[in-house]
DNA sequence: AGTAGCATGTAATTCGTTACATGATTTC
DNA sequence: GAAATCATGTAACGAATTACATGCTACT
């Protein structure tokens, strides 16, 4: 995965291994974590593989390596991001996957969209079965926690689905977002 | 983490291995996965350091190792329950630990979501400000799945502050989930 | 002069997945 | 009698973290 967030990022300008693992951190950083240790092998990984390819460039005494992606390198991401339900069952994965649906034409990154908008809501479905079963049972206290986590994935599903939603037809998604006094409201 | 999320599960009651999968995939399985060939093994490494301990139980002429927790286990699990901040960056990592919370004191899960609490509205706070940065921006059309993202980061911290703020207090988690109704209506 | 940030990498280790390998029991 | 599910384990591998190790540059 990371492997293909890096030609991503390398996508739109080179990049040194430092400002690549800084993108990532401001670009994703919420839904992926990437550490040098893992962004470095990997750069030479990708670029024994013909994927990427790097120029020294210096500034004075200093000297930085400035990656850049290869035609091979692009067509690799392009499989990647146009191909495959296999990484598109964590949410995670495919929200920093969707990170690059800008490279994608409109038609398709709304059919992933929706492809996922389905998962996701079988999924959903799956929560509310299983919550109203145990809506029905006594004890609840004693499980107020174990009870929880379920809501609490009933609500990650519904701001999934929402968000697909919105995003396949490019809608303003700052409807998504509860102003600040509400989300007070509704809970306190 | 996997280790105290098994020992978790052992606090109920005894299981085999093939039950525990099967108890944190039903508990916890949105946020934390777990496969066999993890399990087993730390299974065996519990049983060494004296944490869990196994009786064969034979149905006909088939074995099966039933796993309970010894009171070396149950200590570690509460050191692990109780202390520590380590994990407390990630959200899942958050939530699945907060599925045994109600093995705590009242008071002392109310201060660890009030904690974590604290955490997600500082992170969100920077999200907002870096939300704002764009949103003064040009050329938002080109530009739309990357901001998509980070509009997605801000639901879901919202979500988890909802959460924390119903949780610590023990409320009725049902008005966190949206009516299907108002999910579809807010959106399309 | 010192701190923060830029910049690159390796090595050991941890963690976990996947595939392999086997076989019993239950249900249809 | 076939399929699904129960049940346990190993071995090879992969992905990523952490700590280690180094040194420059810009700002204050």
């Amino acid at each position: 995965m990371l492997e293909y967030i890096i030609l991503g990022v390398l996508t739109e300008k080179p990049y040194t291994g430092y400002d690549i693992r800084k993108c990532v951190e401001e670009g994703i950083g919420m839904f992926y974590k990437a550490s040098w240790g893992s962004i470095y092998p990997l750069l030479g990984r990708l670029s024994e593989q013909g994927r990427a390819a790097c120029r020294e460039e210096c500034q004075g005494s200093r000297k930085k390596k400035v990656y850049y992606i290869t035609p091979e390198g692009r067509e690799a991401f392009a499989r990647w991001l146009e191909g495959g339900e296999e990484t598109e069952d964590s949410m995670e994965a495919f929200i920093a996957k969707s990170f690059f649906f800008d490279q994608l034409p409109d038609e398709l990154a709304e059919h992933k969209i929706q492809e996922y908008e389905k998962k996701a809501e079988a999924y959903l479905e799956r929560l509310m079965e299983k919550k109203m079963e145990f809506d029905g049972l006594v004890h609840k206290d004693s499980w107020y926690y174990k009870l929880s986590t379920l809501y609490f994935g009933i609500c990650k599903l519904q701001s999934m689905i929402a968000w697909c939603r919105a995003a396949k037809e490019k809608a303003d998604l700052n409807q998504l977002i509860l102003p600040l006094e509400e989300l007070g409201c509704k809970i306190l």
